[in-house]
DNA sequence: TCGAAAATTATAAATAGTATAAGGTAATGC
DNA sequence: GCATTACCTTATACTATTTATAATTTTCGA
């Protein structure tokens, strides 16, 4: 681990500032207000791929940020999906997941530890929406079952 | 229209009893109990592919049974879908919306008028996921954007 | 640096869904 | 047929997620 001295605080600074630029650019690109706020919730999603819940983001990023609001978080997580950067999971029914936006996958909910994973394949169908005349924004391919880790556990699930 | 006479009165009452058997071997083959309140949702469901709501089964169904309760329309649904007779979507992220089940399509939500469209294909992408050692019980194709009369009546949405 | 527009915050309220317990109904055995 | 038992339905109250409102704070261009 880095020592504290002077020349690698400086280091981790600039490296964070560099990190921070990333999101920075992605906001200003879709014409959105830079905030501190947002800008944690885009490296949240980023650097975690749990597909969390509006109050797993919130409770992890209330304990660097106290002031924090649940109400910006769900405000935020709108706005950043109505510009794109953002994707919302309707796969569990329990409540609504976040994801940020990059290629096309599918996922797959274990009905047993509720763990989603993501799927890489892309959807063949898209075609037939927009021969119909619809203009499609979202594809969503989910698959429910049981995962190959609880199979094992228990032989016989359900 | 038929006359209330006694002929049809007759005539009509059978046939009620003809299409409810349907469900009462629906709902006998999973050696689940016969209830008034299952078959209606059975029925409700079956003559409704507006993939209505827990709510707006519970509306409609109490005019005839006032005495109807809410528990038990999620109770039931929950027992139906148990025994894969009924299937829960989970396009909108608002609320849940239900469908008798039958052969596998994929579902388009349009985001202007809230219209879910059945689009009639099946999955391709199935067979990745059992590669993989899962076990996958429901596929769910959900495609999000605006629906071809929505475009139409207002040239530019969005 | 100032000011308008927009975002954040705190509070309160709406809403979907769940838990519990009492009462009612359907299947089963006698 | 009748009683028993298990299950289903109902009513009430509760929980949790999400939304509405209004005051405060922040962003960003002039």
């Amino acid at each position: 681990m880095l020592n504290c001295n002077n020349y690698n605080l400086v280091f981790i600074t600039k490296l964070m500032v560099k990190c921070l630029e990333k999101y920075v650019e992605l906001l200003k690109s879709n014409n959105l207000k830079i905030t501190h706020q947002r800008l944690e919730i885009l490296k949240y999603l980023d650097t975690h791929m749990t597909h969390p819940t509006a109050d797993e983001i919130y409770s992890e990023l209330k304990k660097k940020n106290p002031s924090l609001s649940k109400t910006t978080i769900y405000n935020a997580l709108e706005t950043l999906q109505k510009s794109n950067l953002v994707q919302n999971l309707t796969i569990s029914s329990i409540e609504q997941r976040y994801e940020i936006k990059n290629e096309m996958h599918h996922h797959f909910l274990c009905k047993k530890c509720r763990k989603i994973i993501d799927i890489e394949i892309t959807c063949p169908n898209l075609n037939k929406m927009l021969q119909q005349g619809h203009q499609v924004d979202e594809v969503h391919g989910y698959f429910k079952g049981y995962c190959m880790e609880c199979l094992k556990k228990h032989k016989k699930v359900k």
